[in-house]
DNA sequence: GTTCCGCATGAATCGATAG
DNA sequence: ACTATCGATTCATGCGGAA
């Protein structure tokens, strides 16, 4: 089955009525915070983020599927010593939308950003918003099971061996790399708090979002050929990673470059396969 | 300094009209869940939450000094498929009342047993909200310092002479390092995310609030001889903690069982003090 | 091929100073 | 008084080159 990866370049208020209704199985996205990352993006004020994001809100209700989820990781900043109140008020606009929200998944940043403040600690977290259409929605939750920690067994058997999980596995929700490790072992669900690190080092982009995060999500919520949706694609984290674990993608950009960059990106999977038409095609 | 720990008997919407104003430095409570310990307050329902608590909340600004902190320990419960909002109404209406939101802590329970329903994972988070009566409040952050993660042993062991100051290459938001600062550190701020243990193996009472999480917010708040608030006593863990830790603590619990327990666990540490008195007072 | 080590960078926030 | 800009503060990670 080919794979299919369409990407757009615009505000996704307007790119988002180029898809049909009830057509995709997972939305995952990072729209911009208010105020924040204001060098790529213009930057949405506090004051006006719930009115500026509910019309998308909208529109991503109607190309979901009834039995689709709607990933949004978002976090408050602080105004004036206090934390915004933006992303409660837009819960219960969304709410009023039509939108469940069904849970609050926690991301919980290993390398958060540093700083020290007389009346603030550094924020080490950021809410993963779990939406739905409807009640049946579909998860898989034995896609994402993690090898048991050692708060089972006590410290009876294997300590040093369960000690060499990675930090994450045991918090109950990582995706420790080694998945070699974890052959033999007894696996668990994971819980509502997921334990990462952010990717900063020489991306080119601040490509702040870890690719783990929407693969678990992706794993959690879709199977292969169903279709996953970013509308602030940024530079492709999301879509990338749906394409490698064989799903279908939808991406939209209002940065050129980045959109450029991402369907370059692409682009030789599409000349490849060109090719191979002609190689084979021919005969 | 005499030590003092008053306990109150009653519900605490009229037991607090007898704390005077500005008296407290911190409260830290966990009060009853939505549509849980019916029996004792009279079954706060999920819809009712927000109306029974504004009173208390108010009361709680009253007895605060201007300086002091309110910690809040909740967490909404799941109804009908969505968690509910009442946490999200009652910080907002909190804020109209005249307290500040400053911050909101996640406490990551780290062992507590995995389970899972079909749509939803074991929920591991708790909210610890933060609210101020003013934008000076004390902080003691020295006081809960932690230690400095591993890669600091590799890193600080030789300092080159480019250590010394970074370039602010990119958007302007140079973070100037100066390594040298950092040789000898070995403990660092922690962020705002406390994750602990519950404890589990909890004997009668249903309090599964950990020591630690009042213990750590005591440290970071208040001095010793300062005065701690718990107007959802319960067994007493958040007093207790506070009377070992030289701080002034105010009690108040509706069920009877549960305050003279309290109030029994307090009663030899009075005895004592009145023999002494007997003894060099009478000299 | 490993392991080690140097190094850049990140969804930040506060307080002081300037217009 | 009120807003805008700027400097100061700070920790953990993954990458790439070297041993």
């Amino acid at each position: 089955m080919e794979l299919k990866t369409d990407l757009f370049l615009g505000d996704c208020r307007k790119e988002l009525k180029k898809i049909p209704d009830n057509s995709v199985d997972l939305i995952v996205t990072s729209p911009p915070y208010a105020d924040q990352r204001q060098s790529t993006y213009g930057g949405v004020s506090v004051d006006e983020y719930v009115k500026w994001f509910l019309p998308i809100s909208k529109e991503l209700l109607r190309v979901l599927k009834p039995t689709g989820t709607f990933i949004l990781n978002i976090k408050e900043k602080v105004v004036d010593g206090e934390r915004s109140t933006y992303v409660m008020e837009l819960i219960l606009e969304m709410r009023k939308q039509g939108w469940l929200w069904t849970e609050e998944f926690i991301w919980h940043k290993k390398n958060c950003f540093p700083g020290k403040w007389s009346n603030r600690f550094r924020d080490a977290w950021e809410r993963l918003l779990q939406f739905n259409k409807s009640r049946k929605f579909n998860m898989y939750q034995d896609a994402v099971k993690v090898p048991i920690g050692n708060w089972a067994k006590g410290r009876l058997k294997n300590l040093s061996e369960t000690d060499k999980i990675r930090d994450n596995s045991r918090n109950g929700s990582g995706f420790g790399k080694n998945i070699s490790n974890w052959v033999g072992k007894e696996t668990v669900y994971p819980t509502n708090v997921i334990h990462l690190a952010t990717e900063c080092s020489n991306k080119n982009h601040s490509a702040v979002f870890p690719r783990e995060l929407p693969e678990w999500f992706i794993k959690l919520f879709t199977q292969e050929y169903d279709t996953v949706l970013d509308p602030f694609m940024g530079s492709g984290t999301t879509i990338e990673v749906a394409n490698r674990m064989k799903r279908h993608s939808i991406g939209i950009e209002i940065i050129s470059e980045y959109h450029d960059e991402v369907k370059q990106q692409f682009a030789p999977v599409e000349y490849f396969l060109m090719e191979s038409e002609i190689k084979y095609g021919t005969n």
